[in-house]
RNA sequence: CGCGGGGUAGAGCAGCUUGGUAGCUCGUCGGGCUCAUAACCCGGAGGUCAUGAGGUUCAAAUCCCAUCCCCGCAA
């Protein structure tokens, strides 16, 4: 079947580069337009924009899917099916009721939970030890449409963004195939979500700061959640900014100290948590790059007793 | 022209303001202590101070100029 591929980040590639290499008809692609990232602000593709040229897809960057413009295109197109992966941009009516076998929906989380923009790094930060990949059949509301597949995967202590991130996409991608296959054959019947929907809101600058009054353990949670995108982030006591790329929990008993003291710099940074002890192994200091905790210590940049807030 | 930090020993840094001896923590090598050790003590090696037969100077890591490279923030 002629299919319509709508997706951006690295996460919505593992699923176009399945799709093509399982030898979908994969008509044309549509992304996010360019945009200004990174130092210096050079106009940069997004990943899926990069393959698809690679492999001779027509790439779409249209700037709204709404008006005629993409309805003409769309008409040109005529896909019987279109796959949304993190395109990170709302359907409107007309194209989700366009082909034969609807928009099918490749979602980060076990629905109904997590719907929304940042499901992976919410249940990690929620210290969920189960999360998966939904496929859904696409509605108007935020991911809120009748479910096809579901596939779980586990979320280990030091699991963090970026393993959950690449586990899920290759989930997401396998489960995808499985599920185009299903459609194909009718073979899958849409179930509503049901009750119990939670929303996974999109990261905030005020999300990252760490909290070290709270449990080590959710201390550590936001840690990971946030690694190695965007991280999270404390300050040394001359006000500087320092964000933490790993962790581990070092103890889970309280030790009287201050919350956010820094009590060993022996290798590692550990600093007292409300229950308990985490151990800072990865940071980078404001205006560097990533380094180890041991190269900051080295450093002398950090000394026992040294409050971090 | 988005804002900013930086390039000094294998790593992370100080020294630059106020030019004149290459410094700190770690690692590494050797020795010692010890039942033993990644712990402790002693000693050593290791640096064209990013590049430029540039500028200023009696003298430049340090001041000036140019170039290259790296990084953080923000988007």
């Amino acid at each position: 079947m002629r299919i319509l591929f709508m997706g951006t980040p690295d996460f919505a590639l593992a699923s176009l580069k399945a799709l093509c290499e399982a030898g979908h008809d994969v008509a044309a692609v549509v992304t996010q337009p360019d945009k200004p990232r990174g130092r210096g602000h050079y106009l940069t593709p997004p990943p899926v924009k990069v393959y698809a040229q690679e492999k001779n897809i027509p790439v779409l960057q249209p700037l709204t899917l709404r008006g005629e413009e993409f309805a003409k295109t769309l008409e040109d197109i005529d896909p019987e099916l279109i796959v949304v992966v993190a395109y990170g941009r709302i359907l409107p009516k007309n194209v989700l009721e366009y082909p034969k076998y609807k928009c099918v929906n490749v979602h980060g989380s076990l629905l109904p939970e997590y719907r929304g923009a940042a499901p992976m790094q919410r249940a990690i930060i929620d210290g969920k030890r189960v999360t998966g990949i939904t496929t859904m059949l696409m509605a108007e509301g935020l991911d809120t449409g009748d479910m096809l597949l579901k596939a779980e995967a586990k979320i280990e202590e030091n699991d963090n963004f970026e393993t959950i991130h690449d586990r899920l996409a290759a989930l997401g991608a396998s489960l995808l195939l499985d599920t185009v296959k299903g459609l194909e054959y009718g073979s899958i019947t849409p179930i509503p979500q049901g009750e119990g929907a939670t929303y996974a809101a999109k990261i905030e600058k005020t999300d990252c700061l760490i909290d070290f009054s709270k449990p080590v353990d959710e201390v550590h949670n936001l840690i990971r959640g946030l690694s190695p995108i965007p991280l999270s982030f404390t300050h040394t006591p001359d006000g500087k900014l320092l964000k933490i790329t790993e962790s581990r929990i070092f103890s889970r008993k309280a030790t009287g100290e201050a919350c956010g003291k820094v009590i060993s710099t022996d290798g590692e940074i550990r600093v007292a948590c409300a229950d308990g002890v985490i151990s800072l192994l990865g940071v980078v200091p404001e205006g560097k790059g990533r380094m180890s905790a041991a190269d900051f210590i080295n450093g002398r940049k950090i000394s026992v007793g040294d409050i971090l807030f």
